[in-house]
RNA sequence: GGGAGUUUAGCUCAGCUGGGAGAGCAUCUGCCUUACAAGCAGAGGGUCACAGGUUCGAGCCCUGUAACUCCCACCA
């Protein structure tokens, strides 16, 4: 495990990654006990498909998540982040259908399901462990031998009990509805299943002859080859153009059918013509008139979207197809009035895109209102809360206009619905156990054909995975969990389903908090997609630059909830930050020779400033982690690591930890400082770049096993150095303006210069002369009066004045000047704030604390002030 | 039609309950200073979309407007 003595000057994850994943693993630092001095911290993953492969969405979720789960095992918490895949019915079914067709020309209807499902489960086999493998890559501290899958048997037991609670009370029922059938997947889909996209259509105005008469009606429809299913023809009841054609009926064009005009409030007259065609098997809102005045529902396509025998001719022309012959024949018959352009939404498969087809089925359904009204006031009543929550005003809204559930798909790979049919003698049961024989007659029996909805089983997930319906010692422990990290894009899909499905079957709400984060887009905003060839596979990512610099690169910047955009340069910047890491902790590992660190005695100023600074670091990194905040916690430890400890602090220590330093007491607390912030800035990290964190930490001084199972930093009271804190802020400040002030006048570092400094804290700059000489180029550091006749560059601030004799290369004049500027500035700053001083609605309203501070600034512009005019003056 | 979000530096984005505008990248200048050139030291760059309002005080709260994005509903 120990770092080789000579470190390469680039850190190579590569070298690191996988040989520290396979340490945490070996030693089993993921698993989580059920310990009962501990408080469990659960997680379950959003489960991805089982032949799928991991995306930059994945990566994102998962490093979420994983910064969470590290954070409370870290902080003692019993914290178990449980995996799994789910079987995705439709996806998985279509990937081994089209091998299948591409590998050996055969349908699944060929081979016939049996022997397609063992295909598939060869499949899962093969294919399941690669995403499983990539989570590992990207660091996930799941407990993998709690690893679960959706199709496994107890989540299998699991639906089949939650299936048949369910039809025992009521709230699942078989049904002729009409659903949202994908004419390409043959199958039904639920209205969440479907994607609406704005398509140019026409508006196709037709004539309907009244029977017994010479008037005719015209109906106004974007589906022409619909009508042959038609069974009636609506109008408003308010309509005077109708009235008198209400109760009549028409002559169906091309058919011949007669068939009535009703009157329906459906009906907007403004619209088209105000007339409407009636297909009830074809349209849901055609259904729905349909059933209130008992019109005949005739399906015209069959599965394949293809005419039916109820299309006389027509039959066997696709429905495209059959548009057009349809219009070419109305237009003979003299049926067709006009044509209009027409935008319109069409209802799309979210899998395939193919035109979703309407269409009355008998299919499975789950009851919702009487679920969804405990799952709507578990949020209200604040017992589940979404971050951020402006996602619960969506929740709401979706589950407050819900309707019921199309569970039934007409698909192979999935959980089979548990009822069976007895044709002998009609007797339908439903049955967690499999039934053979019918309990009345005696005849064999039938399984229903279809599955049930992927969906389905992932809203058992947080506690299917824990063992329910049994009732283990794990779901006693870990159940209900604490966390749900997922992606807005599957509130209504998932997160929904999960919590009525908790709150019915376990009586409990499955997480408390739902922390919801945004997309991850390609550079110009674009989701990623297949079509647009725009995708960047993580792992590609994690091969050059590493995971914790992926990692860091999708915290960074993003805020609770917000998409995010994806490019390669941003990650560059967090891979050099890692390599920054790297290279601080060669930098220490060369000086230090102690083999334990702790806190010294005496302790310099730099050495309590850092601690000082690293405390509130930590402080800050807490709250933002318990708010979820986690862009802004990864932005408090970036800044610390690189401006605080790498910048300043390792450059303060250096004179104390070089050999030439023969003071072995300020040699030793430097190293013992050095270490402690090191390894606690570490320890602090280690959620969000675990591998290279733990990498450092193993071959510093520490205690324990590991950092994974370390404990986290806490704030301590003892670390607070106020005082000294602000003392050398005062001290860096004045190295700063000799910084710009040298760069100004073309003054090399390289080019070392007297330097008289006025103070009345003449201490606090003695204390620093080594910082003055290393960081500020300056020798001969003198505190009495200036005695030189050089002329001189001034430097001001609000502690000091301080003078750089540097000859010729300055200019009187240009000094002048700047100063004068300066001058103005600091008149300017000081008026701002005796405005707000002056000011009695201030002084009255504002909170204390903010005067003191404009009181403290005033005392510090006017320190300044006074410092630049004497400065001038003596010019 | 209903709802939500976004609008801050050239680019990508932070800015958490209102209290003197920030980061990274990019640009410019000077540096291979014995951890790091994937680096160091500096610099320039913003009417916080617009218009009102509340407030002692607004990038932040309220109202309205505009542009863009997303979700839900789906008038044939």
């Amino acid at each position: 495990m120990n770092m080789p003595k000579e470190l390469p000057k680039t850190y190579d994850p590569k070298q690191v990654e996988d040989r520290i994943y396979d340490f945490w693993i070996k030693n089993n630092y993921f698993k989580a006990e059920r310990d009962p001095d501990k408080e469990p911290f659960t997680i379950v993953i959003p489960p991805p498909n089982v032949t799928g492969q991991l995306h930059m969405g994945h990566a994102f979720d998962e490093t979420l998540q994983d910064i969470l789960i590290r954070y409370k095992r870290m902080s003692g918490y019993s914290a178990l982040w449980l995996p799994g895949t789910d079987h995705a019915g439709i996806a998985t079914q279509i990937k081994v259908e089209e091998s299948l067709r591409k590998e050996k020309g055969l349908t699944r209807h060929d081979i016939g399901r049996e022997d397609f499902l063992k295909i598939v489960w060869d499949w899962k086999k093969k294919y399941g462990s690669t995403i499983i493998n990539q989570l590992k890559k990207i660091g996930s501290s799941c407990d993998w031998q709690r690893e679960r899958f959706t199709m496994d048997e107890g989540c299998s037991k699991a639906v089949k009990e939650v299936f048949v609670n369910l039809y025992n009370k009521g709230l699942i029922y078989r049904g002729n509805r009409i659903i949202n059938w994908c004419p390409h997947c043959v199958t039904a889909l639920s209205d969440a299943e479907v994607e609406y996209t704005e398509k140019a259509g026409s508006l196709w105005h037709i004539k309907y002859p009244v029977k017994d008469s010479d008037e005719f009606v015209i109906v106004a429809t974007t589906r022409p080859e619909t009508m042959l299913g038609d069974t009636g023809v609506a109008v408003n009841p308010a309509d005077e153009r109708y009235a008198s054609l209400v109760g009549k009926t028409v002559i169906l064009p091309l058919v011949g059918r007669e068939i009535p005009i009703v009157a329906d409030e459906y009906v907007d007259m403004e619209f088209g013509t105000g007339c409407v065609k009636m297909t009830p098997a074809h349209d849901p809102n055609d259904f729905e008139v349909g059933l209130r005045h008992n019109l005949e529902q005739i399906l015209v396509f069959d599965g394949n979207a293809k005419i039916n025998e109820n299309g006389g001719s027509y039959q066997g022309l696709d429905r495209y197809e059959a548009r057009e012959k349809i219009i070419e024949d109305l237009q003979a018959g003299g049926y067709l009035v006009k044509i209009e352009e027409h935008m319109h939404n069409v209802g799309t498969c979210y899998r395939c895109k193919t035109d979703v087809e309407p269409m009355t089925s008998k299919q499975w359904f789950v009851k919702m209102v009487p679920l969804a009204k405990p799952a709507i006031d578990a949020v209200k009543e604040g017992r589940i809360h979404f971050i951020p929550d402006r996602f619960e005003t969506n929740y709401i809204h979706w589950m407050e206009n819900i309707r019921d559930w199309c569970i039934s798909r007409q698909l192979w790979w999935g959980h089979r619905i548990p009822a069976y049919y007895c044709d002998q003698c009609g007797e339908m049961m439903v049955s967690k156990e499999d039934i053979d024989v019918c309990p009345k007659c005696g005849a064999k029996v039938r399984q229903d054909e279809d599955v049930l909805d992927t969906w389905f089983s992932s809203a058992l997930w947080p506690f299917s995975t824990l063992g329910w319906p049994e009732k283990t010692e794990d779901l006693e422990y870990f159940y209900p969990t604490s966390v749900l990290v997922t992606g807005y894009d599957i509130i209504p899909f998932w997160v929904s389903r999960m919590i009525f499905s908790g709150l019915e079957h376990t009586g409990k709400e499955p997480f408390h908090t739902v922390f919801i984060h945004g997309l991850i887009r390609d550079s110009q905003g674009r989701k990623f997609s297949k079509s647009l060839g725009n995708g960047v596979d993580p792992l590609d990512m994690i091969e050059k630059y590493g995971a914790d610099a992926l990692r860091f690169d999708l915290i960074m910047g993003n805020a609770p909830g917000n998409d995010m955009r994806f490019n390669e340069e941003e990650i560059k910047a967090y891979r050099n930050f890692v390599n920054k890491i790297w290279n601080a902790a060669r930098f220490a590992m060369t000086y230090i020779t102690i083999d334990h660190a702790d806190i010294p005695e005496n302790l310099q100023i730099e050495d309590q400033w850092i601690l000082h600074e690293m405390n509130e670091t930590v402080k800050s990194v807490r709250e933002n982690l318990d708010k979820c905040e986690l862009g802004v916690a990864a932005q408090k430890l970036y800044d610390f690591i690189w401006d605080k400890f790498c910048d300043w602090y390792i450059e303060l220590v250096k004179p104390r930890l070089f050999e030439t330093n023969k003071d072995e007491e300020t040699r030793f607390s430097a190293q013992n400082v050095l270490v402690y912030v090191l390894s606690n800035t570490l320890a602090l990290l280690h959620p969000f770049m675990p591998f290279i964190t733990e990498e450092i930490w193993q071959s510093l001084p520490h205690e324990g096993e590991a950092l994974v199972v370390a404990s986290y930093p806490a704030f301590r009271e003892d670390l607070v150095f106020s005082e000294s804190a602000k003392a050398m802020e005062y001290v860096m400040e004045l190295i700063k303006q000799i910084r710009q002030v040298r760069t100004s006048m073309n003054v090399p570092m390289s080019r070392k210069t007297s330097l008289y400094i006025e103070s009345e804290n003449q201490n606090l700059y003695r204390q620093g002369t080594e910082f003055l000489k290393r960081l500020a180029g300056a020798e001969n550091i003198s505190f009495s009066g200036l005695s030189s006749s050089d002329k001189m560059a001034a430097i001001v601030t609000a502690d000091a004045k301080a003078f750089i004799p540097i000859g010729d290369l300055v200019d009187i004049e240009k000094e002048k000047d700047r100063l004068k500027k300066e001058e103005q500035r600091l008149l300017a700053e000081i008026s701002r704030v005796d405005k707000k001083l002056s000011n009695e609605g201030f002084l009255a309203k504002a909170p204390q604390k903010v005067i003191e501070e404009e009181k403290a600034k005033r005392a510090d512009y006017m320190k300044q002030l006074e410092n630049v005019r004497k400065v001038y003056a003596d010019l």
